[in-house]
Formats: C-alpha cells, sequence, structure tokens
DNA sequence: TATAAAATTTAGTCACTCCTAAATTTTTAT
DNA sequence: ATAAAAATTTAGGAGTGACTAAATTTTATA
C-alpha cells in the first residue's frame, strides 16, 4: 500500500498541500506557477496521481484538485522532512532562517524515517520550526492553530508572533532587523482604514507596516 | 564548464572510481553488478559519460572505462560528500557505523557546498570517515595512504588499525565486538600458510582471522 | 586452433517528467 | 448574450535511465 513517490510526486503533493491549507484552490495553473512548471505538465501529473494505485487527490477537468487522505498523509510527510530539517540546520549548523529553506528543500526527499525520528528527538519534538510553521506530529496529523495574520489586528490588540509565513531572504532579513520574529510580543497601536497600515510596537520601537507585510506575520492574540 | 550531474551519474563515476582505486578494471559487468543494473544499461550510460561535454570518462569498446580528469573531480566531489557525511552522522545523531551507509548514500547527492563546508567545519575538517576511509580534501585530492591489508602482515608485526573496508552490517559489528576498529593496536602473533589464516592479538584478546577478513582491515605497520 | 563460455554491445521498449503549439472550455466584461 | 480573455487540456515530442532479448566480440578451454 505505501509506495515509493518520487520527488516530483512529493512536489506536487505538497504543494497542493499548500495551496489548499492557505485558502486558495490548488488549479492546473496556481500549480504551475508555484512548481515552476508549464500548465500541460500539470495536467499530466494530475492525471497520473489521480488514477494512482491508491488515488492521491480528486480531480476534475478544469477544477482544481484536491488530496485523498493519501495524498495528504504523502504531503504532511514531506512537510514534516521539511521543517524539521530547518530547525535542526538552524540549530546545529548554524544556518540563519533565511538561508534554509533550499537545502532542507532537497533533503526532505531523501531522508530516512529514522533519520526523521533521530533528529526530531535530538531536538526535543520540536512544534514549530524556525519561521514558527507548525510542524506535523509524528502520526502526520497538523497541530491545530488559532493564529491569525497581524493583518486582522486593530489598534488596542496585543499578542505574540507564532510564524511568519514568508520566503524571500530580503524580507526574513528585514523582519529579524525589526525584532519581529517568533516569540517576540506585539502591539498594534495604530491603524489605518485607507491603506491598512497598522503601526505596531515590537520592544521599544513602533514601526508602520503594510498589508503585504502584516498579512504574513501571524500573532496568537491575548485574551 | 561545472555542469550539475544527475544523481545516477555521480553513482556511475563514484563507482568506476572505486572499482579503479581497488585495482580491479572498471568493466561493463563489474559496474552493472556493483550499480545494481543491467549491463545494457551500464553499456548505454557509459557512452553518455564519454560523449559529454566534458568527458567524464575514457571509453573503448570491449574493454574498461577510466575516469577523465573531470570525471575523477566529480567522483572525488562525491565519496567527499559521502565520507563526510558518514562521520556527522555517527557523531551528531548517534548512528553507528554500520547504519550510515545507506543513509550517506541518499543525501551525497543532494547536500550543497556550503552545507559540505559546514559539517566540515563544526567536525574539525576529519580526516577520516568512521570506517577509516580517507576523506578526500576540501581541493579533491584524496589524502595519501601508507595502509597495507592485515593480510600482508606476518609473525611478529604490529600496527594500528586505519580502515575496514567492509559495508555489511553484519561483519561491522562482529569486528567491533573483536574491537578491531579504526585505531585499534593490533599484533600479529601467528601465520598459517596453508590456509592464510592470522592470529591477531588486539588487546588482551587474540583472534584467529580468515583471509576473508583480514584482506578487508588495514593497518598502519609500526616500523 | 576450433569452439564453448563469458563479456559486451545492439535493438527495440518503457516509465517518468518535462516542453511547445494548438485546441478547447470557462470566465469575464461589454 | 456574446465576444474577448483567461484557464485548461490535447497532441506530439524530447531527455534520462532502466529493461529484455538477441547479436557480436573476446577469452578461455579442449
Amino acid at each position: 500500500m505505501k509506495k515509493k513517490l518520487t520527488i516530483s510526486t512529493q512536489d506536487y503533493l505538497k504543494t497542493i498541500y499548500e495551496l489548499t491549507e492557505s485558502g486558495e484552490s490548488a488549479s492546473t495553473n496556481a500549480l504551475a506557477q508555484k512548481l515552476k512548471v508549464s500548465a500541460p505538465s500539470v495536467t499530466g501529473m494530475i492525471k497520473k496521481l489521480a488514477s494512482a494505485k491508491p488515488a492521491l487527490v480528486e480531480y476534475q477537468r478544469h477544477q482544481g484538485v484536491t488530496l485523498t487522505r493519501e495524498g495528504k498523509r504523502a504531503a504532511l510527510e514531506v512537510i514534516r522532512h521539511h521543517r524539521l530539517l530547518e530547525a535542526w540546520l538552524v540549530q546545529t549548523l548554524g544556518y540563519s532562517w533565511d538561508e534554509v529553506h533550499e537545502e532542507a528543500e532537497r533533503l526532505e526527499h531523501v531522508i530516512s524515517e529514522d533519520f526523521e525520528q533521530r533528529i526530531a528527538a535530538a531536538m526535543g519534538h520540536p512544534v514549530r520550526d524556525p519561521h514558527g510553521e507548525l510542524i506535523p506530529t509524528e502520526d502526520l496529523k497538523m497541530p491545530a492553530d488559532d493564529s491569525v495574520p497581524l493583518s486582522a489586528l486593530r489598534s488596542g490588540q496585543s499578542g505574540v508572533v507564532t510564524c511568519i509565513k514568508a520566503a524571500e531572504t530580503e524580507l526574513l532579513r528585514h523582519l529579524e532587523e525589526l525584532g519581529l520574529v517568533p516569540d517576540a510580543e506585539i502591539e498594534v497601536t495604530d491603524y489605518s482604514p485607507f491603506d491598512h497600515n497598522l503601526t505596531v510596537k515590537v520592544g521599544r520601537k513602533a514601526h508602520v507596516l503594510g498589508l503585504s507585510i502584516t498579512a504574513k506575520i501571524f500573532i496568537e492574540v491575548q485574551t
């Protein structure tokens, strides 16, 4: 039943999962863009995934795909590998959070379950990776999370940064300089309804942040 | 000039290097056996390697192949990755020397130069891997080695184990129990010319070892 | 040296994954 | 409602790397 999935297949499943989770539909085009592959290639692969022995995706022409239970498990496995690797590379080899992505992207497909368990144990079974992304559990369930995007907060609300959903090195470095990293305590002191800018206090300093940034920072709101 | 070689190509080059180094000729059949691939597949791949932009091997029908300078560099790069990884997995994740091979076999093809340098530095640039195999230097030269197989020693000779050239889990565990691991001091106390058995003193105990074992244990002879 | 055995190569396929160009379907805007 | 735009799929291929069966070349043996 458990088949060895190719690297390509793993990448497709992971991307479908990520698109779906973030609310977008896993359309041919969206997948093509994320995977840096042509749209026809996506159609072809999707058909293969849909007609695999245990189907990995559900598919209807001209509509997006969704993962089957099997597909979701496989996706979570890859995501668990990726996030554990990011955490581990940062902790043991001194990578910075903006450098680990690429390396983890390649390693995630080739590590054994044994390796996975060893690094998880070595780190004390972490719940989040360096970006604050939740790490799927060993039995491949994604932990619940009640964080909301910073962009949803308004004046007076405060909380703790849980996660930065961004991959661009430049942005990550910028946020690090501002102190906007996981576990940072923040407070929104002002909201501009016209441009959706938020004034956010981090430590002693306040910063005015645009929607393109605040939408990527997730907060556990203080109750 | 520097092209990204496929995993398969890397495996071929590494295997050709290893066969050549150990004195055997890198024949189609030998490669097929080592790589667990059919002989025709080897012929096909060899042709591709020989006609690559910078040729990686030299080839003449019905004779073995040899690596070009380019091919050798690529092979040493993979071998460096492999051996550094083995050392690192043992040191940081508690793998035992009979468990690391497979994992390193998969990782060696996907780690970056950055990763390679980080683990090399983290371990203080080790010269040998857990089996005692020499690790190619950063500029891809294989260090010189004057070890000889234990099977070449005779009564009265003694030295230090440098390397165990074996991959089978069972054998490695057995040798570990006997104390026959890198850096162990040994002394040959008897030689049987008929079956080539050697009596070898390791610590307080003496063991009688057959040629199939003594040929795989390498010794730096005491002068 | 003939000839059987072993090694190697040719021939013909296949699975995977990607591509471009062209056709088709769906959506959007007039 | 319909035409233009956007999204998606079909068609036809290509590169990599592996396989089997059959042919050929080399090597070893009688």
